[in-house]
DNA sequence: TACCTACATATAGAGAGCCTACATGTAGGC
DNA sequence: GCCTACATGTAGGCTCTCTATATGTAGGTA
């Protein structure tokens, strides 16, 4: 997978694997490489810089909890992410639309 | 559309505009935003530094022309271009596969 | 003890490409 | 003279993703 073909999709991924529960960052690594059965492998450098961003403009919020003696940071949606995923989701359907359009074949110049 | 969204696709956009016949930037502009129907308008800033990129790495070779008193730089695929299309459509294909595939909602934590 | 792997978070700096803004010029209508 | 459409180009900025590195716990094994 082509690194620059994720920009501007990551914020899409990380708010759809914690739209339906809350999750450390990762575990959410682990959810994004098995629900797209292997093909996204994001590294620790994108995904924990990523999630404090989405923190920061208020989409996530995030607490401490000890696990097994390791300290995990939990991520979960807030109103504002629910509603930005809602956005995300579409504004993917205009842009696979837009682009799948270009992309297709098109042995005619009949425009 | 966010702009962000584009990084990485730009090439496939263009190799796939000039697949059918050569044109010149103006109307790959142009062209592309008829064939996604009004939903890229890509900037000239984007457009000329990327197609000399593309001519610089091989997949596009370019004449100049005068049309009506203007001057046309027109760009064609080369061979190598015409398989690197190819391969942006596969690469395509898998980029919006994984991605859909995280997107699609979910609600049950049986995935 | 030493070493390895899995789990877990974080930052600095690099790299790349898309965008904004600007510069330049022709043709043609009013 | 002024505007719009046509046509190409560059400089600099911005932002995000990645690589590389640092830190630390838990548990297995030799």
């Amino acid at each position: 997978m082509n690194p620059d073909a994720l920009r501007g999709h990551m914020d899409a991924l990380l708010l759809s694997v914690l739209e339906r529960e809350p999750l450390h960052g990762y575990a959410i690594i682990e959810a994004l490489q098995q629900r797209s059965g292997g093909a996204l492998s994001v590294p620790t450098g994108t995904v924990y810089p990523a999630l404090r961003r989405l923190e920061r403009i208020g989409h996530l919020s995030s607490e401490w909890a000890t696990v097994g003696g390791r300290k995990r940071r939990t991520y979960r949606l807030t109103e504002s992410g629910r509603r930005q995923l809602e956005g995300e989701r579409s504004a993917w359907r205009e842009f696979t639309d837009a682009i799948g359009s270009v992309l297709r074949p098109q042995t005619r110049a009949s425009g």
